[in-house]
DNA sequence: GTCTTTCTTGAGCAATCACTCAAGTATATA
DNA sequence: TATATACTTGAGTGATTGCTCAAGAAAGAC
C-alpha cells in the first residue's frame, strides 16, 4: 500500500553520530543535519522526532560499537591484553569520526545544563568502567597482576587515563600512540 | 572631568571566567552574562567590546592563575614535589569553579570550528606542557627520577593523566583524590 | 489506470541569539 | 552651580535557532 522510506535509518543515524561527535550538542545546528543526512527538516523530525532524539540514538549507536569492541577484544586477548590493547585500538580506528570520547564530549558540555543526555553519557561512562572493573578483577584472579590496589580503583584510574589520552590525542602535537604505550606499559608493573 | 564606571573590571571578568568554565561558549548566551555581571548589554559591549573578546579575557585569567599556582609550588616543593602536588592541589581547589580544565574544555568544544579561542587554548596546553617538561628534566637532573623516558614524553603522558583526572573529576561517582594518589604515586616510581 | 497510504518538501513559525545605539544619568572639574 | 565627559540603560536590530505543517510526490493494492 504505502511508499517506503528512501533511506537507510541506520546509516543516517551513524552519520548524525559523526556530527555531533566531532562538534558537540550545541556545535552542531539542525542546517548542519539537514546537509549531513541530506533531509530536509520535515523528513528528520518525521523520522527522530527532535535533535535531542537523535542525538540520544547516535549516542546508543556509539555506545554499542564500544562496548562491542571491548567485549570482542576481551575474548581475543583475555582481560589484561585487552586492557592494554584497547587505548591503542581506539586511537588507530580510522572510521572515528574524533578521538575524544563521545560520552566525555556529551557529559562534559551538558552536564552543567542537567540536560538529560547527559545523565546518559555519565551512565554510560559508569558501565563502561563497570566493564573495566571485571576485566581488572579477571586478570588478578588469572595473576596477571598484582591485587595492591581494588578492581575498582585500577580501573576508575584506567578509565581516567584512558579519556585523558582520548582528549589529548585531539592536539597536532600530541604523541597519542606513544603515550598509548606507556599506559600499556604501566599496566604490565602492576 | 569624566563620571568613572562604578565596577570593578577584573573581579568581573573573574565572575565571566566562571560562567564559561562551567557552562562552555555556546552554553553561555549574553542573558547568563547579563545576570551574572549585573551589567546591561550596552556596558558588556563598551567595556569587553564581545563575547569572543570577553571569554578571551576569561581566558587570560584562567592561564595566569594556573601558571602562577604552578610556579609556586615548583619553588616551594621542587620539581617532582611540584608534579606530586599539583594534581590533588588542582582538585582542591575550592574557588575553582569546575574540576575539568577550562583550557581543555575550550579546546574541546571550539577547535572543530577553527574558533580562534581554541587556539589559544591549544597554544596555552603547550605551554603548560613545556612547563611539566622543564620539570621533569629538573627532577631527572636532580636524579629523582630515571632517564629512561624523555622529559618531553613523561609531560606528555603527565598531562594527559592530569586531564583526564579532572574531567572524572566532574563526576559524582568518580575517587578523584584516591586517583589523583595513584598519580604521585606513580611519579615516584619513575 | 485509480486509489490509498505514506513519505518528502520547504516556506515559514516563534523564540532566542549576539549585538547596537540614542537617550538618560551620574560625576569630576571649573 | 554649571558644564563637559563618560558611563548606564533597555528597547530593538537582523540573523539564526529548533521545529511545524499543508501541499505535493511516489509506490504498492486493486
Amino acid at each position: 500500500m504505502p511508499r517506503r522510506p528512501n533511506f537507510d535509518k541506520d546509516d543516517l543515524i551513524c552519520r548524525a553520530r559523526d556530527l555531533f561527535w566531532r562538534q558537540g550538542w550545541a556545535g552542531t545546528s539542525l542546517k548542519d543535519i539537514e546537509k549531513a543526512l541530506q533531509l530536509k527538516p520535515g523528513s528528520i523530525y518525521a523520522a527522530f522526532g527532535s535533535k535531542e532524539e537523535l542525538y540520544g540514538m547516535a549516542l546508543d549507536r556509539y555506545i554499542a560499537d564500544g562496548t562491542a569492541s571491548l567485549t570482542q577484544m576481551a575474548e581475543e586477548k583475555g582481560p589484561l591484553g585487552a586492557l592494554q590493547s584497547y587505548p591503542k585500538s581506539v586511537l588507530q580506528n580510522e572510521k572515528a569520526a574524533a578521538r575524544a570520547c563521545m560520552l566525555a564530549k556529551t557529559y562534559m558540555e551538558l552536564s552543567p545544563q542537567n540536560h538529560p543526555l547527559a545523565d546518559k553519557a555519565e551512565k554510560q561512562l559508569r558501565a563502561m568502567e563497570s566493564k573495566f572493573e571485571t576485566l581488572f578483577a579477571a586478570a588478578q584472579s588469572d595473576e596477571q597482576i598484582s591485587k595492591d590496589h581494588t578492581p575498582k580503583q585500577l580501573a576508575q584510574r584506567y578509565q581516567s587515563d584512558l579519556l585523558g589520552l582520548r582528549l589529548s590525542a585531539e592536539r597536532s602535537d600530541f604523541d597519542a600512540l606513544k603515550t598509548a604505550d606507556t599506559i600499556a606499559d604501566g599496566l604490565a608493573q602492576l
